[in-house]
RNA sequence: GCCGGAGUGGCGAAAUCGGUAUACGCACUAGACUCAAAAUCUAGCGAGGUUAACUCCUCAUGGGGGUUCGAUUCCCCCCUCCGGCACCA
């Protein structure tokens, strides 16, 4: 040990020390109880941001923590390494996509090093290499063989920048997720994974998540699927054989049904008007609302507005089955293909939306619902009339009770309900029905760098599937990259031109690839058993260490990868390799690195400034007032905090940072300036600070660490040993034992630094000179500085394993937590209480005075001592006491008049 | 519009059982050390008032109301900010 904290030199040699005894590995131990920490894989860009620094700082100190406490910790990590910047790096600067990809993991390995994050790297994974995506091809082959792949035509999402086909939850709110362009439809041959069929399962199996997960994740996810109960109901078309089928959650509603409203696009269309005068109008309004739904999705950038609801009629009746009513059948634009049956019945009286296209059209508006409760609103309607489409100004959707419902009038919607579901069942004409917003998986993207779906496609045969023993289908170095939407392995003649399996015929392989969120939905089963040539993955080998005990990402997948990882699991329990339904017990979404932004608005644009170029100044309160940059001094505008980007140029290199100040303080400083799911706010000034705290610590052991070699280490020696400043040092040790303790259970890792640093404090405030320290004085100290670097091990593992091994331990800490030498500090909860107390005196709620107490003095002595303190007499003087609260340990509240 | 989450010193935050509001850190102020600066160390640091006295008082956890001996914490209403969804029948 060095008199002074040097990072640099002792980062290095315990990075080393941990390369060369192994000291991260693990294996499968079934005498042991595992532990899975994970984090989400990073996208090999080329360099690790604060982001990347900021989750795996999380994830490392758990694992680190699961260790001490003596569990089996796997702390893998491995590469998403398809994906479109390879290709546009391909594309512009005419590399090949595996060499640069490779290139950056090489880069980026380097920095996760260097931060010291403990991972197993053998059992480092990456997307694209061929005995990974094998398996995605693998999987493929199994949904296909289950009819859970399958190919149609349709809509897709089709962003214009990256040329390809987006899923509907990576175009969420009509907008790219990756690059944030707006989307486009564009009908396609696609591919689609059945993850519908998995709607039901996925959200009700949320209950065994629940306890584990943040609630806004478990919201989103159940928001997205969008589970709706109610009914389906077919309305016979007058004069033809056809039905029109309609989904509502409000049968109740059912008498009040002016008209049926079918989607433009809805299939009964073309066959119901053929040879009607009426087909052009009607054709030529589905055209419209096509080409305005385009417009609007390619104008993303102002959306919230609803359109305008328009609507042509069809000059068709249908039959209300309930009622037998003839109703006039709309083709409106409100009306979504995609979701439910494509069809609603409109009741305007008590849906908003019938009611705007009511008024629009002048549609009649008949009251089916009346209000229960004068807490609900009064329905302004006239007795006189049965259309009301004069007297209401809106629609009335609450629950309430049945009118002009012919023989279910007087019914409570509850109900009436459920009853005319089944009534609607019995006749035949419907019945209860669930509908989900929930779509299919798209999952073909015309890209080359991913995992190529594995079909041939045979004129004779048709689409087959790639036999199992072929796999994988492997792609080719090289391709012409032209940035078009049409896959690039199309032009590659020697990829494309195969022969078929079950014919043996010249045939063509599929060009499309891979969304990328396959290869991340179950990569995390495969670190387990990385290296397996023969499978994904061994199940009793993944029963060992699944489901994840912790995972730790960022919220931005909380629908997308989370959503497939879950589905993913489902399918692979079904297959019968994974024994249950959740991959992920416990979920931690951590908060974006944010840094200040400084500007100066040139005309139009504004044009930013690093931190590092700006000098900060302050009023005497510590207030900023104003900034100026460091080269001449010149001011410029302080911005908001934002997260860090290159367009905001507020980024801040992790490198650099390691550089001056140690991977150590960095790790330190992100674990202590926030709580886990909030923002963090990058301030160099707090890193300082979190350097000035290690230095402390080190200069603290470094004083110490020669008086404690004969310090008495086996058993604690009498408390009458002990003077009064040791028996301090001891309370606050434990006290300090007990609260990083239970801080690791609910990862409160700000809460355990501060803890740590009035830990160390406390040691400051321990003022005896190390040689003249009595024995019982040394192991005082012994205890505290153990306590305090062990605990220290999970966020600063360097520093930790430095000042441990000038404690007097060889061999590296997790050494000797493998022999059984080393374990978690272990808490004296006597010691940690403390010995006396001071007890608040409050007079009708008012703090007044303290009195002195022990942890065992009795109620009345307490009620006592609190009415004869002085400061408490003032108030209580001349007033009548009327109660008096005591809560042993804690306070006296005295209640006078 | 609907559904979530949050609002505490100049700033990040703490107080997970309804019991001393502001732990810990940053910034700031003063002092020590220094020729000087940095670093380090010591002390102070919610607002306002008051005292010979670090004495004592009042107010303060977005605002208003309630429950309670006692509310940052529980309940109701409102405001603001952030996030998700957005014609989902």
């Amino acid at each position: 040990m060095d008199e002074k904290y040097y990072p640099e030199k002792i980062e290095e040699k315990w990075q080393q020390h941990w390369e060369t005894t192994g000291a991260f590995r693990v294996e499968r131990d079934d005498q042991r109880p595992k532990f899975y920490c994970l984090e989400m894989l990073p996208y090999p860009s080329g360099f690790l941001h604060m982001g990347h620094v900021r989750v795996y700082s999380i994830g490392d100190a758990l694992a680190w923590y699961k260790r001490l406490r003596g569990f089996n910790v796997l702390h893998p990590i491995g590469w998403d390494s398809f994906g479109q910047p390879a290709e546009q790096a391909a594309i512009k600067r005419g590399v090949q996509p595996g060499a640069w990809t490779e290139e950056n993991i090489a880069h980026m390995r380097g920095q996760l090093k260097r931060l010291g994050v403990s991972y197993d790297w053998r059992r480092e994974i990456a997307a694209h290499r061929p005995d990974y995506y094998k398996w995605d091809q693998w999987f493929f082959l199994k949904m296909h063989e289950r009819g859970l792949a399958y190919k149609r035509t349709s809509p897709v999402n089709w962003c214009p920048n990256e040329q390809t086909v987006l899923s509907n939850e990576q175009s969420s709110g009509g907008v790219c997720w990756r690059c944030g362009a707006a989307v486009e439809k564009k009908d396609l041959d696609q591919w689609f994974i059945r993850i519908t069929e998995y709607a039901e399962q996925l959200i009700n199996d949320m209950a065994e998540i629940e306890a584990g997960w943040p609630e806004r994740v478990l919201t989103m996810q159940r928001n997205w699927i969008g589970r709706s109960v109610g009914a389906y109901i077919d309305f016979p078309i007058k004069d033809t054989p056809a039905k029109v089928r309609v989904f509502t959650t409000r049968v109740d509603t059912v008498y009040g049904a002016n008209a049926i409203v079918l989607a433009a696009e809805h299939p009964l269309l073309s066959e119901l008007l053929e040879g009607s005068s009426l087909k052009a109008d009607v054709d030529r309004f589905a055209e419209r609302v096509r080409a305005s739904r385009a417009a609007r999705a390619s104008n993303a950038a102002a959306p919230g507005e609803e359109e305008e609801k328009e609507g042509v009629n069809t000059g068709l009746f249908a039959v209300n089955p309930f009622s037998g009513e003839q109703l006039p059948v709309w083709v409106a634009n409100y009306v979504l293909m995609d979701y439910g049956a494509g069809a609603v019945m409109s009741v305007p009286a008590h849906d908003e939306r019938d009611f705007e296209f009511a008024q629009r059209y002048s549609l009649p508006v008949r009251r089916v619902i009346e209000r229960i409760s004068h807490e609900q609103e009064q329905i302004a309607h006239d007795e006189r009339e049965l259309d009301q489409s004069l007297a209401m100004k809106h629609a009335f959707t609450d629950y309430g009770i049945l009118v002009n419902s012919g023989e279910w009038s007087g019914k409570l919607s509850e109900v009436a309900i459920p009853e005319m579901a089944r009534y609607a069942e019995e006749q035949g004409f419907g019945g209860g029905a669930v509908t989900y917003r929930l779509r299919d998986w798209g999952i073909s993207r015309q890209r080359f760098w991913g995992a190529p779906i594995p079909i041939i496609y045979c004129d004779g045969c048709g689409a087959v599937p790639v036999p199992e023993k072929d796999l994988p289908v492997v792609l080719p170095e090289r391709a012409a990259f032209t940035g078009a939407g049409e896959s690039p392995l199309a032009s590659v003649a020697e990829f494309v031109n195969t022969t078929c399996p079950k014919c043996g015929k010249p045939a063509r392989r599929e060009t499309d690839t891979m969304d990328t969120f396959v290869d991340s939905s179950w990569y995390f089963f495969r670190y387990c058993d990385p290296h397996n040539e023969r499978a994904a993955f061994d199940p009793a080998t993944v029963k060992y260490w699944t489901p994840v005990d912790r995972y730790v990402g960022g919220i931005e997948h909380a629908v997308m990868h989370l959503l497939y990882t879950r589905f993913w699991t489902k399918l692979m329990r079904d297959i019968g390799i994974v024994s249950f339904n959740e991959p992920v017990r416990n979920l931690t979404t951590q908060g974006m690195v944010v840094a200040e932004t400084f500007y100066r608005e040139d005309g139009e644009k504004k044009s930013y400034f690093n931190p590092s170029e700006v000098n900060i100044e302050r009023d005497d309160k510590g207030r900023v007032i104003s900034a100026r940059l460091v080269g001449d001094g010149s001011s410029v505008t302080i911005g908001p905090f934002e997260k860090m980007s290159k367009s905001t140029n507020n980024g801040v290199d992790p490198d650099e940072m390691i550089r001056a100040y140690g991977a150590d303080a960095v790790r330190l400083f992100m674990l202590f300036a926030a709580p886990v799911e909030n923002d963090l706010r990058w301030q160099e000034t707090g890193i300082e600070g979190a350097v000035r705290f290690l230095r402390r610590v080190y200069t603290f052991v470094w004083r110490w660490h020669e008086s404690l070699q004969d310090a008495p280490q086996k058993s604690a020696p009498a408390h009458d040993q002990f003077s009064a400043a040791a028996r301090t040092l001891r309370h606050e040790t434990h006290r300090a034992i007990a609260r990083v303790t239970e801080g690791f259970e609910r990862m409160s890792y700000n809460t355990n630094v501060a803890a740590l640093m009035e830990l160390s404090n406390a040691l400051g405030d321990f003022q005896v000179v190390p040689e003249q320290a009595t024995p019982a004085e040394r192991f005082a100290v012994l205890e505290a500085f153990e306590s305090l670097v062990l605990m220290l091990a999970p966020f600063t593992p360097h520093a930790a394993e430095e000042m441990w091994e000038s404690l007097g331990h060889a061999g590296g800490i997790l050494a000797g937590v493998r022999e059984g030498r080393v374990r978690w500090p272990q808490l004296d909860e006597a010691l940690a209480r403390r010995e006396e107390l001071e007890i608040p005196v409050q007079v009708n709620g008012k703090l007044r005075g303290r009195i002195r107490a022990t942890l065992d003095t009795a109620e009345d002595e307490l009620r006592a001592a609190a009415l004869a303190d002085e400061k408490v007499r003032a108030w209580t003087d001349g007033h009548e006491v009327v109660q008096i609260v005591v809560v042993p340990r804690r306070l006296v509240n005295i209640v006078v008049r």
